[in-house]
DNA sequence: GCTAAATGTTGAT
DNA sequence: TCAACCTTTAGCT
């Protein structure tokens, strides 16, 4: 499930498995065998994320080609664990071993082996990143706010915001009762002021929990124990459905290329 | 067991 | 506008 959570749990879990130790880098799909070559036998530093970009840095001199910048798109995949790494089987984009652990790509939509400047480069188009220390909503408020697009479309546009993807777009708007058709402009500062603090513990959570659950528990169908998949989001793929708070049906459309969902009489304007 | 769609983005047409 | 990435899951039969 890659929206910026996805990243950053697995930035984490890189960090504690990998960091200060020499990596054996591979590729055994061969398509990713020119940059591993950069950077295999490396130990390596820190794992940084940012938005759905994930960046690890190797000891390298600067100047360099030394962070392995890796972007999952839609079906990118980690595997890791300990020990020895299972054998190799299907198509295994890359591989790293070190440290007692190994961790396995596949399917991501980049992998690639990049400079400070080319990293640099990567990160000056993203928007605040809500996961991250440094994230400034400033900066989002100022395209959200001067823009006559809607607020569906330019919470999915990642030079405004990093890491929200379909599913945290459809659910902030969802709880926050903003309809994914009002204007940017149209949104007030507590709009978004608000919206910002519920993405930001929306988001650590997911990344606690290793999935997005954005649902109270008093709107769960189950309100104790485990929160199902069934049970997790408002309205997100859940068309047809009725709403979880009013009972109207959960509508969806296409929106920014990709399907939209939300309750009509909740998210009015 | 099979098929379609999916959390995303790029590059070709 | 569409194919690619090529995995995983939900929903059928």
């Amino acid at each position: 499930m890659p929206e910026g959570h996805t990243i950053h749990r697995t930035a984490g879990l890189l960090s504690s498995m990998f960091a200060g130790s020499e990596l054996h880098v591979s590729s055994p799909q061969g398509r990713f065998a020119p940059g591993a070559a950069l950077v295999d036998g490396r130990a390596l530093t820190t794992v940084d994320a940012w938005g759905k970009h994930l960046f690890a840095a190797f000891d390298l001199p600067a100047g360099q080609p030394r962070h392995l910048h890796i972007h999952l798109g839609l079906y990118g995949k980690f595997a890791m664990g300990d020990g020895d790494a299972p054998p190799v089987r299907g198509a295994l984009r890359a591989r790293l071993e070190g440290g007692g652990h190994w961790a396995d790509l596949r399917g991501p939509i980049v992998c690639e082996v990049i400079t400070d400047e080319e990293k640099d480069a990567v990160t000056r188009l993203l928007g605040p990143d809500p996961l991250r220390r440094d994230a400034d909503p400033d900066r989002a408020w100022k395209r959200l706010s001067r823009s006559g697009i809607s607020v569906g479309q330019l919470l999915m546009d990642q030079k405004v915001l990093a890491g929200v993807g379909n599913v945290y777009r459809a659910e902030l708007l969802f709880r926050g009762e903003v309809s994914p058709f009002r204007a940017g402009r149209d949104l007030t500062p507590d709009d978004w002021d608000s919206a910002w603090v519920d993405l930001v513990a929306l988001m650590k959570r997911g990344v606690k929990a290793g999935r997005i659950v954005t649902t109270r528990p008093e709107d769960r169908a189950r309100r104790s124990g485990v929160v199902t998949v069934a049970d997790s989001h408002y309205v997100y793929r859940r068309t047809g459905l009725p709403c979880r708070r009013c009972g109207e049906l959960v509508r969806t459309e296409v929106m920014a290329g990709r399907n939209l969902f939300w309750c009509a009489r909740c998210q009015v304007s």
